[in-house]
DNA sequence: GTCCAGCCTA
DNA sequence: TAGGCGGGAC
């Protein structure tokens, strides 16, 4: 019991500071937040929540591309859930873990045909959905609807730890301390300032907006008037994105740029000196060279590239040395859903 | 070499 | 709770 009600006395003197915290994050948001086409309103839900997937472990900057030219084919999840399998794996491209790309396509033809093409306003049902766990929902909760709710990602962890409690954030999964530290931190929202708070909200925003700014999902270089007009973010879905965002471009793992940071002030990590940084971080990369990953990569590659033309075997043995291996991610992919085996063992992707 | 807006299964 | 699962950026 000692953990679990107790306060974080740790954190106290920070958390009196709270206030200018907030003030200071936001204005950084509101001058540095890049203009990535999902936030501000600018998509719905559903654009929200492929936006999330896509970044499950896989920077932002890398996704942008592949969400807009996504979107663009597939804007919602009846769409989506009609598309062949082929085509979805393919649109997934080089993102990685195309796993994904197959619970995404599972997940929207859940939400087509339970919930009429609507997307759940629920972390309960948003949480039971494929390929969406607990960051997930929470992320479309409040990035999307502007709920109030507590986001907790690698980031965020990262950051709430070094600025309130002066450590490294540890490995594995989040600690009650950090839950309830997020929790603490996040900022009530007005009532009336809850944006999208009426059924409806932007649904159907899609892509019209302003007349004519198709692809490119940007507001010009960055007027911070223009922008702070699309902004009716709720206090607590803007710090949930602030904090994240901190986490994913100054407060970085390796090497914070401390010399930029807005909260450098009020740091407690800073303060202490920095203390094991970059330690206690998640769980140990798998390399990736030379491994199963690796060349289940490069099988699905080749039948991406072979464009439905079925592919040997054979034709598959220069991407691996090891038969053996080569074998058996050909028999996991094929469990996995991301090939098939024709009659004449000939493979390509699944319809 | 490390890290990344995680999820799922055993 | 541990381990599998891509691929690129730095």
């Amino acid at each position: 019991m000692a953990k679990g009600g107790v306060t974080m006395e740790g954190a106290d003197t920070a958390l009196a500071e709270i206030e200018p915290i907030r003030l200071r994050l936001f204005d950084w948001w509101s001058r540095y937040a890049r203009d990535l086409p999902w936030r501000f309103g600018r998509t719905t839900p559903w654009g929200v929540l492929v936006s999330e997937v896509m970044s499950q472990q896989t920077q932002m900057s890398r996704v942008v591309p592949y969400w807009t030219a996504w979107m663009k084919v597939w804007p919602d999840a009846a769409s989506l859930a009609a598309a062949p399998k082929a085509e979805v794996i393919t649109a997934w491209g080089r993102l990685g873990y195309p796993r994904r790309a197959l619970r995404l396509q599972e997940c929207a033809q859940q939400v087509a045909g339970q919930y009429a093409d609507r997307l759940p306003r629920d972390y309960g049902q948003l949480v039971a959905l494929p390929g969406i766990g607990d960051y997930t929902a929470s992320a479309v909760m409040s990035f999307a609807y502007g709920e109030r709710i507590a986001v907790i990602d690698t980031n965020i962890r990262r950051v709430l730890s070094r600025v309130f409690l002066g450590h490294e954030s540890t490995g594995g999964a989040a600690s009650r301390e950090e839950r309830q530290l997020a929790g603490q931190v996040l900022p009530e929202d007005e009532a009336q300032e809850s944006f999208r708070a009426e059924d409806g909200g932007l649904e159907d925003a899609g892509a019209e907006d302003s007349g004519g700014q198709e692809g490119s999902g940007r507001l010009g270089s960055a007027d911070p008037q223009i922008r702070s007009a699309a902004w009716r973010d709720p206090p607590s879905a803007r710090w949930n994105q602030a904090v994240m965002e901190l986490g994913a471009t100054v407060c970085v793992a390796r090497k914070p740029a401390c010399d930029i940071c807005p909260l450098a002030g009020h740091c407690r990590f800073l303060k202490a000196g920095l203390p094991g940084l970059g330690a206690g971080r998640t769980r140990p990369r798998q390399r990736f060279a030379g491994t199963d990953r690796q060349v289940r990569g490069a099988i699905l590659q080749a039948l991406r590239q072979a464009s439905g033309t079925p592919v040997s075997r054979k034709d598959l043995e220069p991407l691996c040395e090891d038969e053996i291996r080569l074998d058996r991610c050909i028999a996991s992919l094929d469990e996995d859903g991301l090939l098939e085996i024709g009659r004449d063992g000939r493979l390509s992707l699944p319809r």
